[in-house]
DNA sequence: TCTACGATCTTT
DNA sequence: AAGATCGTAGAT
């Protein structure tokens, strides 16, 4: 099967976020379904990092759609998100959850022996399942080979609620209903805020 | 250079 | 409830 086109990432970051659901990531022979996201945009929205401006770390959010963003957060963890929208509008959607697809056997030796919806719940889970590190920031998703993001199939029901870990933003961006999830997959990193999508 | 602090996870 | 752990951003 093959990579999803850039056009698919083309479009606003909260549009792109749901679009995600139900989609594929594949590296090497690991594949996971994408069943939790986080939107963040541009310079205006104050739990972005983008709202610093360009710099070293974000430059994947101001380059074209469909390209990974990877950085390393606490020290410890590599968080991936997906670029989204033209060239020039920062904006980029955190991959914060996913089921397993293949490559389970690759997951489990990399966490320590542990299999379940925990081991893949969770922001950091997601990169150590890949074995992601900032070296993957800047690679595109759309060309075979390497990191590669696949269609799947769509989940029937989403819910949504407020993105989780940004209490420095202002009131207003906390309260924005950014964080996406497939419903009734436990693949989930928390239920708490979330509410079935209209 | 120097300092403060994370879009987290695990353990207590 | 708190420690791990280190790159990044902003200040000096």
């Amino acid at each position: 099967m093959p990579p999803l086109p850039q056009s698919f990432f083309d479009r606003p970051v909260a549009e792109l976020a749901r679009a995600l659901l139900g989609c594929r990531i594949r590296l090497g022979s690991v594949i996971l379904r994408i069943t939790e996201v986080e939107a963040y945009a541009g310079p205006e929205d104050s739990a972005s990092h983008a709202r610093f401006g360009s710099t070293d770390r974000n430059a994947p959010m101001w380059g074209p759609p469909g390209h990974a963003y990877v950085y390393l957060c606490y020290g410890i963890h590599n968080m991936l998100n997906i670029t989204a929208e033209a060239p020039g509008r920062a904006a980029a959607v955190l991959i914060r959850a996913c089921e397993p697809i293949a490559g389970l056997e690759q997951i489990v030796r990399r966490r320590g022996g542990r299999a379940g919806p925990a081991s893949l719940a969770g922001p950091g889970k997601v990169g150590a399942a890949l074995e992601l590190d900032t070296g993957w920031s800047g690679h595109p998703l759309y060309e075979s080979g390497g990191l590669s993001v696949l269609a799947g199939e769509r989940p029937v029901r989403v819910l949504a609620g407020p993105r989780v870990g940004i209490d420095f933003a202002s009131p207003a961006d906390q309260a924005r209903p950014w964080r996406f999830a497939v419903a009734d997959s436990p693949w989930v990193s928390q239920r708490r805020g979330l509410e079935l999508l209209r």
